[in-house]
DNA sequence: TGACAATATGTCCAATCGGACATATCTACT
DNA sequence: AGTAGATATGTCCGATTGGACATATTGTCA
């Protein structure tokens, strides 16, 4: 992925809801980015679950809290690689897997004037 | 991943069945090499269904036939990124690929003497 | 308010990945 | 056998990723 777009998309912030790309990313990046998010809200649901802190799955997955953080955050650094290993090694199974990647993503609204 | 595992994987060629791991691998290791090769038959299957030689793909998904073999063959210099960027780049889209990952791939079995 | 745990953000450097190229192997046809 | 197209394998080097650390922000108590 041509980092510049990265870097336009990580500096939107949470705007990446299910239209991501009034940013120019093309059709099938945006479907990549989205399809992480999936992962990333997948994983922190649970860690939640576990009742884990960051730190305690970090440990888990012989990483460092900032990295979980940045996997939770759906942070361009991360890849679908760490999630998927993540992800089994919380232990979700495949079927629980493509449940996550189905699943679209809850809108987290772009409120201008909040 | 300790990249001396994978050396110990990719040199066991295809005997990378549903048990993986006569070889030292934790079973989630097992368990998200099981769901890339899940990925790369997926991938086959598609450029086979579209007609396609892995050199149009390769063009198709801008990369080279080289490493279009490799992730068709599960080579493990390959992330389960660059699948995903692939099959959604061949027209997979999310329940698709949400498929392939719950799908169990066929055995390709250990026959000693043919 | 202050203190403390949890989470988020920024940066660095080593490890891994990926496109490209060369070359080998396979397959089908004549 | 010889040729050609398709696929596989090996290697190199620039690009991306990830653990670690520092530091900032947030949330929840008293």
């Amino acid at each position: 992925m041509k980092q510049a777009k990265r870097e336009r998309l990580s500096a939107s912030g949470w705007r990446v809801g299910s239209a991501a790309d009034f940013l120019s990313l093309s059709p099938e990046e945006a479907a990549f980015v989205e399809l992480k998010l999936s992962l990333s809200e997948s994983l922190r649901a649970y860690r939640n679950a576990l009742g884990m802190t960051q730190i305690e799955l970090a440990k888990r997955l012989r990483s460092s809290q900032s990295r979980v953080a940045k996997m939770e955050a759906g942070d361009p650094s991360v890849s679908a690689d760490l999630l998927l290993r993540s992800l089994l090694a919380v232990g979700a199974r495949r079927p629980e897997i493509a449940r996550a990647i189905t699943r679209k993503r809850l809108r987290r609204g772009v409120s201008l004037s909040s």
